[in-house]
This record gives C-alpha cells, structure tokens and sequence, in this order.
DNA sequence: AGACACGTAACAAAATATGTTTCATGATCC
DNA sequence: GGATCATGAAACATATTTTGTTACGTGTCT
C-alpha cells in the first residue's frame, strides 16, 4: 500500500512560499523536499490550473501564492491534486457478474464513501492559515527550548 | 494508487463459504476470484489466526467459517487482515527536521486518524449476516426479473 | 545575445501487490 | 502402507505505479 505524499508535499510547499519573499523556483522547492525540480512542477501544476498559485518564467521566476493562506483549504490543494481517491482499500473488480460480489462492493462502497465525505469536509474546515498557526506556535516553542 | 482489494476478495469468499456444504477448497474458491489457490491461502491464513476461519488438510479438507456470519464484522475481517492502513495519503516522511513539515504532517495524520476511527466504527457496525441479507435481496430481485 | 526558469515528454529506477512455481507436511481413502 | 488430496510456506516472476531523472523546447529578463 504505497501511499500517496503528495498532498503533505505541495502543503510544505505553499506554506514556505507564504513565508517566501518573491518567487521561488522549482529548485529552491526542490531542496526542502529532497527531490528534483521536475517533481515540484508536475505537482504544482495542478495548483496553478486551480488558480491557488502562479508561476513565472525567466530571469527571477518561480512560483508564487495567487491567494493568501487564509483563502486555501486542503479541499482546494487536494481537488487540485486530482481528488485522487483517499482510499488504498478498494473493491476487486468493478460491475462482477456474481450477485455476491456485488452486495459486498455495494455495502463496501458506500461505507468508503461515507467516511471520505467526512474526510473531505475536514480537509475544508482547514485552511493552510491554521497550518502556518501551527507551524508559528512549534517555532515559539523551539525557541524558549533554545534558552 | 493501487487499492488493496483484499477486504473485498475475502468477504466475498466468506460469503460464498457460508452458502458452502462442507469445506470448500482453496481452488474452488480461487476460481470465484479468478486467481490463484495460492493466493487464497496467503489471503485466509490471517483468518484463520484470528478464529474466524479453520483449514482442514487432506482428503476432504478445504476453508470453513469457524463462526456464523452474524457474528463476524467488517472490522473483524479488516483487523484479520492485519489492519493495514485505509488511506492511499499519506505523509512525506516521519521526524522530519522543518518545522513547517511536522506542523502539516501532525495536522494531516491528525485528521486521517480522525476518518479512519469512523470507518474503522462503521465496519464494526456491519456483520457479514448483514451483507448476506443484501444479497438474498438481489437475489430475490434477480429472480423476479426472470419472469 | 545570453542566462535563467518553467513546460513537457520520454525514459529509468524503486517499491509493492499480485501471480506462479515448487516442495514439504499432514489427512483420508483404498 | 501407499496413493491421493489439500493446505503451509518459501522462492521466484510479473505487472503496475510512484518517484526520480534526463533532455529539449519556450518564454522572460538583463
């Protein structure tokens, strides 16, 4: 069950652009993910198709947040990612002839479904403002430990 | 995102076990997945740990259910499988030193945990009995039909 | 013009679920 | 007791998918 980082990735990453004076490119994103400019792009090409970022090319181009953190929830950044299914439980084979294995699907399916509507519902509650106030409260924290 | 079809192969299985006279063997049963005895085996030998279902070797041997079906969950089944994560998301990478990375890897699992407790609940709540009774009613269904 | 940075496609590598083969162990039937 | 049947388990092969990499094209700024 391979899992699926991209979401916590393409997270990381707009909130370091919030932070970020200018645009930062592919390979400045690269470096905190410990990967390849390509990597960056592909993900963050849906997030421009959605709007949520803009990037420019050239001489002091990059990527920049088209929308402050407080505008962005995970729903966005995640719908923009494909709205790839949550799930890595599935059902074996789509439309089975054996009216058994289309109880268990039926049953199956709908529970799934249920649980990724509350999921989805929780990724909108959450905007990446919440995340940067988490991010903001741990680096007080780190600072008093420095003390 | 490949999705494990595991739970949905082996409550089938159950299923037809149930509707079974005596033990069924790890190649008919392969034969209702289309795959192979092999894979049945690895499949069920969680089960068969956990009590839901004994093997019986030799002459005659083959799976059956240890208990009714009324009294094996979905949640019993998925644990039996070894209760492997349900999510297909999943964070970059654990401890990560950027303190922005675990603020958003906190407040992900966080909210993962939080779907997966209900679907975990859900499953709890539905006994193979119950996916049994939906499919008698398709059967039902299905006859009607013919006339 | 030249350097910079994204856009895209094609290719390579790594991980993993699934499928397959093989042999060992135990149970039943004759 | 020997033959047959079926699971148990390990080793190996295959297929799919994610991730990483290379290469080249396009646009932008100095």
């Amino acid at each position: 069950m391979p899992s699926d980082s991209r979401l916590s990735r393409v997270l990381h990453l707009l909130i370091h652009l919030d932070r970020h004076a200018g645009a930062a490119t592919s390979e400045l994103l690269a470096g905190m993910l410990s990967t390849n400019p390509v990597v960056v792009r592909r993900m963050m090409a849906g997030l421009r198709e959605a709007g949520l970022v803009v990037s420019e090319r050239g001489h002091g181009g990059g990527w920049m947040l088209a929308r402050s953190l407080a505008e962005i929830t995970l729903l966005d950044v995640h719908q923009a990612l494909g709205a790839p299914s949550p799930f890595a439980i599935g059902i074996a084979r789509d439309d089975p002839r054996c009216l058994v294995e289309q109880a268990v699907n039926t049953r199956l399916s709908d529970t799934l479904r249920e649980a990724e509507a509350l999921l989805l519902e929780r990724f909108g509650a959450i905007s990446l403002g919440d995340l940067a106030a988490d991010f903001d409260c741990r680096m007080a924290q780190h600072r008093s430990h420095l003390l």
